[in-house]
DNA sequence: GATATTTACGTCCGCCGTAACTATT
DNA sequence: AATAGTTACGGCGGACGTAAATATC
């Protein structure tokens, strides 16, 4: 039983399956993997692949222990490796984050900026997805780290950090009724046509939930993924624009109130993959993005038994709220 | 980086640093193991172990890093190994267990003889220690299993699991006091010089505590870690002996009473390394020697993420009780 | 001088890649 | 025919062991 051999036992579960392409991911030939897979197999005594002619068509009982040991032991040479690399002075390497499109147009700029110019030979990938593909990508490690504000947890073996709260605002047409009554509340709102983002198929977004607890119903016309898009439709006169805070940049022709009073807020937060060395550069990427995020507090969460445990490491901070100015008196009592 | 260098790392840092003793345990020449390290420690650009000359003489910092992910990575290929073995059905192997003197003399024979019946092939390694040479043994490997009634937890990444109750027992030779008022009370009992088990360095032991709740001083004139030492102190004069239930084989010149009115229960458990696969004749084992353990519950415990949930695992059952007959009216009303 | 490690070198195993062959669609 | 996997074989890297050299006590 060689490193090699789990790896390539590894890369072809990866690869559903298919030698071939797990042979090219691997820069080897497909005899090679083949060949290594069965002398892995006859080592062991059984088969980790059932097999349709020589086809693979499937992990055996027995094999999904093995898939999962090796993976865990390819996982953790892999982070070996990564160390070595970190000791190396050069901070060369890439930093992959998988995240929404409010944060990664609103928020990163500033944070990847600031990045660049300390990392300057570390290259980026940005990736886009709702929430199930980030989460898909952070359990197959094409990501670093995930930055989202869904509620659910992502899964075992995830790292979640909090960063930071924020507030939906409400953004309308200048001119807008609701612009010269700035403290609207759901009530009159629901009498108008809403625009917001997409809502998952999974789980009901806090948005109509709120609606729903005054026993209004919302008229939610219009949903998009993109912020920009949001206020292109507002400006149209599509309605009254919901939309995250951080999305807010004095838009010419828009107005934009507070609505911290009509809905709760939400919480972004960082994921990254349990048990993954993180390197310096790494590490530091999540400092500048929440400064409260130390060094011992990611060693602490890694050493964490649950997400629980990590969620209380939290309890000392008062993370950042980001909003708009208050629209109306009440808000300023907070 | 191949498994073999891997290995070569564990075995040197398991064998004190010396390499020509980690060779002799790998079975390979000393300057195999000397270079694939080097080889290594090139590959990671950095070293594992700081030298003195030439001789290995510490762990570096970065070096602890790769030990810990190494170790991790050895075990779990033993682990495939292991599993490996298992599917073959002839149930060859071994079964080590570490345990105390009380468990090997009087409760294991039994459970032993059932087991060697159903696994003649497999071959026993009995070792007998204080409680922490049992932790130690575990922690490195040395057994597969340690049964012991040690308060205490045993160190991260130990499963502990609670097997049966046993309460303490008086003895006392015929025609002593005691014999005839069966129902002596702390009080009684502290005017008699005691006979009992050595007492741990950490930690006081349940014994003297129940004494010190009355009030009262216990005069322990004599302790030993073998039960039948005790015994033999006992009918000699010693004393009251204040000996497991477990040990009492109604001994010729001797007279029990239970004290389980006097003292609280002890709970006998056996633990193993999280994380380690258990092989067939391991789990049969366990269940030979606790049957309400079942493989579902094994697993179960290997997935919990802490000591607290195991436990928990365990609320349902009514774990058996080792005792003498009760020998006084108030007993029997429990 | 005894012990422990490194260096040097020849042997041999075994992994890889190419190419031809086979099975499956 | 096209796609995917196995078998066959030659080449090459590298792991091992012996033996000699070297450092440490």
């Amino acid at each position: 039983m060689t490193l090699q051999q789990l790896r390539y036992v590894v890369a072809v579960v990866k690869n559903g399956l298919n030698i071939t392409q797990a042979a090219e991911h691997l820069f080897t030939s497909q005899p090679a993997v083949s060949k290594q897979i069965r002398q892995l197999e006859d080592e062991l005594g059984f088969e980790i692949f059932s097999r349709r002619g020589k086809s693979l068509d499937g992990v055996t009982k027995a094999g999904q222990c093995v898939v999962k040991r090796a993976e865990r032991i390819v996982g953790e040479a892999e982070n070996i490796k990564q160390m070595s690399l970190d000791m190396r002075e050069d901070a060369h390497g890439t930093l992959s984050i998988g995240t929404t499109q409010t944060q990664a147009t609103y928020v990163l700029p500033a944070i990847i900026s600031a990045f660049r110019e300390k990392f300057p030979k570390v290259s980026l990938d940005l990736q886009q997805g709702t929430s199930e593909q980030l989460t898909e990508l952070l359990a197959s490690d094409q990501v670093d780290f995930v930055i989202a504000s869904d509620g659910k947890a992502l899964f075992n073996d995830a790292i979640r950090l909090p960063c930071f709260h924020w507030h939906r605002i409400l953004i309308v047409p200048e001119g807008h009724p609701l612009a010269d009554s700035p403290c609207p509340t759901l009530k009159q709102l629901s009498k108008y046509p809403l625009a917001s983002y997409t809502l998952r198929a999974s789980g009901r977004s806090s948005l109509l939930t709120s609606f729903e607890k005054e026993g209004l119903k919302a008229d939610l016309a219009f949903t998009a993924r993109d912020s920009d898009v949001i206020k292109t439709y507002v400006r149209g006169g599509a309605g009254v624009g919901v939309i995250a805070a951080m999305a807010w940049q004095n838009d010419p022709g828009l107005i934009a109130l507070s609505a911290r009073n009509l809905f709760p807020r939400c919480l972004t937060w960082i994921g990254y993959r349990k048990g993954r060395y993180l390197r310096r550069y790494m590490k530091e990427f999540v400092y500048l993005f929440a400064p409260h995020i130390d060094n011992l507090l990611l060693e602490q969460a890694d050493l964490a038994p649950n997400a629980d445990v990590v969620e209380a490491l939290f309890d000392q901070f008062r993370l950042p709220v980001h909003d708009v100015e208050p629209a109306c008196a009440t808000a300023s009592t907070s």
